[in-house]
DNA sequence: CTGAAAGCGCTTACAG
DNA sequence: CTGAAAGCGCTTACAG
């Protein structure tokens, strides 16, 4: 009889469609069932015999029901949604992780709910904020300024995964790439074409992923027996402005150099514009390695060598963490190592 | 006593989190109102005497209420969300458009839900079934492949925000760039600098952008007095591949030609690396033209002269036309016209 | 295995 | 101007 009453109306939200909201009420009296058991078996809760199952999965079929994430959140605290904190969202590097994150949840049938951290802890603590205004299930952390305490806390309330960083605590899931790999890998590359004076741009000095990378930069120098000289080291803010002024200054202190290893693409990028403007050319002049892999690094003039991070596949490994996460798993995920990609940017040095 | 009741006990969600749920019901016992009264100030529904405004914000203020947006969807059916169909959130066209609506919903306290249609109708369908049983409040379509009748017929149930067509419809803005005054902007300017023989490089022809373009190329040519030679164009798919491909065949094809439009930068970019293995040099030999003035275009080798697209602000303004649709006025909106971005790429026709 | 009932946190006619 | 009540579409103890 009430269920009655909600089926001859069309709720406020449904006027406004064109098609009337099909409810779970509606199954239910469709099948001959209570809303209980249409939940129970929508939600896997509960073992229902197979009569009332297949009377079910008809109506469903038949009313082509779909049940509403709005209401499921305020009943059941869970919204199928999680939050992906990514620090700009018109990232040319985090984009294909974006992508493998949506694909994945996707196919599980969560939604993601992209927010801009801007690299400012301030404005993640707000994102995090929104996003548990909105219910999400969990959250999502690219990188970002937070600390790992921040980020700890957090897990206390809902299930966390981050990247960029090695961390563990309970709800919460890290996963990193080996930068310091990936910056000893670019450098050693380098040495074994016979470069000896071999500039660093540095990246984000905040930013720990820059660190490690200097960091392999001067291992393998040290592997090499090569004194490390702070004379060729220039910082950088990981685009492609800073790796342009980083080599001007370069260029205009007179340090003699014969390769560039730019702690990211961009960077590398703006080095080989400003290489360009003072008529040097890459590879002929100066070896240029980049880090990223960036999706159009392939087209840069020349095609630049760099390290290649599997972004896309980041993107689908945190998302599986955390659907493993929310069904109560330990996620086990690991990052595929750094590969570098040799492409013709750099080249074996020349005698003089 | 119903009130106090809620009070003291912790939401099944508030236990997952640390800081336990302040509900619009504790606002109110704690400023002596009722609920109603709470929720009618918080969405300025009805006015309220000075003293009970009052003792409400301070008990949202003490209690640090926020709503939950859920339950507001649930009961109200706005759920201060709306959908954003991009073609591929990793786009690099796209990716500022997307900072532009994040950036104007944020400050109107909206969040955007941003998903791929993969330039598939089905795809899009899918993706406004998704928003649509998230309760989305209205959904802005970046170009994309459904049909204006298909966007038309959404309009009816709720706003939609389209770019990228021409159309008007109840319910419905669209915001167009003029595509072709940009093609026959880039053609002009290459004619102005004494190119005869002027290549095209076509994007999808599925793409009504695509075609816009090739016909503001040959009124430009036609506006000269040139005769349109079909051997000058070749089609493309809008990405590097495709105008490196499209070169290649250009230079096979034994056609004579000292200077190419490309559809989008994304082509050009991969006609810059065709004729670099060609050793033809970019101006000195063929001069090269973009369109969309994508973020990397200025740090392309030699840097890229292009059609300037102001995509941050397209997505600005869409999202503000959604914000006044959903306040039931009517958008005004235009995208500002093309303008020629000269840079190192083209130059001048030497005399033979 | 399955229902009836209460509840999630809000909004909004309905009555003053 | 303001409350009490019903309702949004689900979920989940609570009882069989």
């Amino acid at each position: 009889m009430k269920i009655k009453a909600v089926t001859e109306r069309k709720t406020r939200a449904a006027a406004a469609h064109d098609k009337p909201q099909v409810t779970l009420g509606m199954v239910a009296e469709a099948a001959g069932v209570s809303p209980s058991t249409v939940s129970r078996i929508l939600n896997g809760t509960a073992v229902v015999s197979e009569v009332k199952r297949k009377a079910i999965d008809r109506a469903i079929a038949r009313l082509g029901f779909v049940p509403n994430p709005i209401a499921r959140g305020l009943a059941g605290g869970r919204t199928m949604s999680v939050g992906v904190i990514t620090q700009a969202i018109d990232s040319p590097f985090y984009g294909l992780a974006l992508r493998g994150i949506e694909d994945t949840f996707d196919q599980a049938g969560y939604s993601a709910l992209f927010v801009s951290g801007q690299w400012d802890a301030a404005e993640e603590a707000r994102c995090i904020e929104v996003l548990r205004s909105r219910r999400v299930d969990g959250i999502i952390v690219l990188t970002g300024r937070l600390s790992d305490q921040a980020l700890r806390n957090q897990a206390k309330a809902l299930p966390i995964v981050a990247t960029g960083r090695r961390l563990k605590a309970p709800g919460l899931f890290a996963l990193d790439f080996d930068n310091f790999e990936g910056g000893r890998l670019a450098t050693h590359h380098l040495l074994a074409l016979g470069h000896r004076r071999i500039a660093f741009i540095a990246g984000d000095a905040r930013h720990p992923d820059a660190n490690e990378r200097q960091r392999g930069y001067r291992a393998a120098l040290e592997a090499a027996g090569i004194a490390f000289d702070p004379g060729l080291v220039m910082p950088g803010q990981f685009n492609e402005e800073s790796g342009l002024l980083a080599v001007e200054r370069l260029l205009d202190s007179g340090v003699a150099f014969s390769a560039i290893f730019a702690a990211n693409d961009q960077m590398a990028f703006g080095a080989a514009l400003a290489l360009h403007r003072r008529s040097l050319r890459v590879p002929d002049d100066v070896s240029l390695v980049g880090f990223d892999d960036l999706p159009n690094a392939m087209y840069a003039l020349p095609p630049l060598s760099t390290i290649h991070q599997p972004v896309h596949e980041l993107g689908r490994l945190t998302a599986n963490a955390m659907l493993q996460l929310l069904a109560g798993e330990a996620p086990t995920a690991v990052m595929p190592p750094p590969r570098f990609i040799p492409r013709e940017s750099s080249r074996m040095l020349k005698k003089a």
